[in-house]
DNA sequence: GCTCAATAACGAATTATATTCACTTTTGGG
DNA sequence: CCCAAAAGTGAATATAATTCGTTATTGAGC
């Protein structure tokens, strides 16, 4: 053969558009940013990226998924499926569309400005629900568990997910978000029992 | 003084605007096309709006209020509060996403892309939520009321209306979304009354 | 009506970027 | 040790928003 793409090319054009994209945002990220940074040609990132819209999908897929194990993994702690819900509420509506500085949002601005052309997966969204589905079928009550049916609940979370992820970037944190994840818990649990008397803090997710 | 800004060439603006944000989204909608359909030159539209930004936003306030209004004159007629609810949701979720041919995913579009120093102002986002909460006070029976303190549950909604704008114009009308509507008043109002044996539509929402 | 200054309207730059292209350099398999 | 395929390059190209210097219009005062 011949020359081949390099792994480490790939990596650093993939490094410096991550940094970029989450100091600056997607649009306002230049491809020669992201070659200065990768200390590569803009050129010749067209030839391991057909478009900038790739780059960003090449970043997006991984960190969602990642970010849903990390879910997985803060679970099993919590000793209430109460507590377990709300964590995962609060999970899909702020920790993800808030971490690494509301990188979320750069798939929106990206996804939302594409050319109708220009082909679009929503396996991932899909995916996406199917996974939060899965991790919901554990906790709830038998008597509950129609809510997820067809990832209707799911589907909920992650279409409220855009909104927060828009959000978080013209206003910052949402301060209504944890007393939405509290209504929410109300209301496919029942209402939480009275704390009055017990000691503060024993409500609090997390270790006891 | 002078020559006085004209309402007919402001009109004008607006109205060709509309139309091709309509057909092809805020960012593939170019001044040049927004100034022929308007019959003015692009440097012209400068001396009404400051930027494109400004455009849309200017279209986006009354069309979403509008909007809202029709929904205040579409419930009288419904007969129960469950029926009621169902359509504020519906309206949220489904029929404003979809107006227009996704008209609401342009704003999303322009927001999204928006400079960081470009003035935004949620104004309009918490008085839509504001007018939201008050629809559904008049709906809600009274051990209900406590979900829209602080405009929880209309935020919520209004959270979920972006992922919905988005989706609508990735994937065309979501199909789950009255099952979504269903399970938000189930959760709400408590299981809906079972119908076998009631004759087909008389739980449809609309005329008797 | 007539004047004139404020300003609407204009066309031609300017600026900013993603993408393409023709060309050069590198390199892995025979 | 070739050499062709593919990596890598710098210079166009294309597209659009925005700015700027100039011209044309017009409403208020006379």
């Amino acid at each position: 053969m011949a020359q081949i793409k390099k792994e480490a090319v790939r990596k650093a054009i993939l490094e410096s558009a991550r940094r970029h994209f989450m100091q600056r945002g997607y649009s306002r990220t230049t491809l020669a940013q992201i070659a200065k940074g990768a200390k590569v040609t803009i050129s010749n990132i067209y030839n391991y990226f057909n478009s900038k819209l790739e780059i960003i999908y090449a970043l997006y897929e991984p960190w969602l998924l990642e970010r849903l194990e990390k879910l997985e993994r803060e679970l099993p702690p919590l000793a209430t499926p109460r507590q377990k819900l709300r964590q995962v509420i609060l999970a899909v509506l702020r920790d993800i569309p808030t971490d690494q500085n509301g990188f979320a949002n750069n798939v929106l601005q990206a996804i939302s400005t594409r050319d109708a052309d220009e082909a679009y997966s929503r396996d991932l969204l899909l995916k996406s629900e199917a996974l939060v589905s899965a991790i919901l079928a554990r906790i709830l009550p038998g008597d509950r568990l129609w809510l997820i049916e067809d990832d209707r609940f799911s589907h909920l979370l992650f279409m409220a997910f855009d909104g927060f992820a828009v959000n978080y970037k013209l206003n910052g944190p949402s301060r209504r978000v944890e007393a939405i994840a509290d209504l929410m818990c109300d209301l496919v649990l029942g209402p939480a029992p009275d704390l009055t008397g017990v000691p503060v803090g024993a409500e609090i997710e997390g270790i006891t």
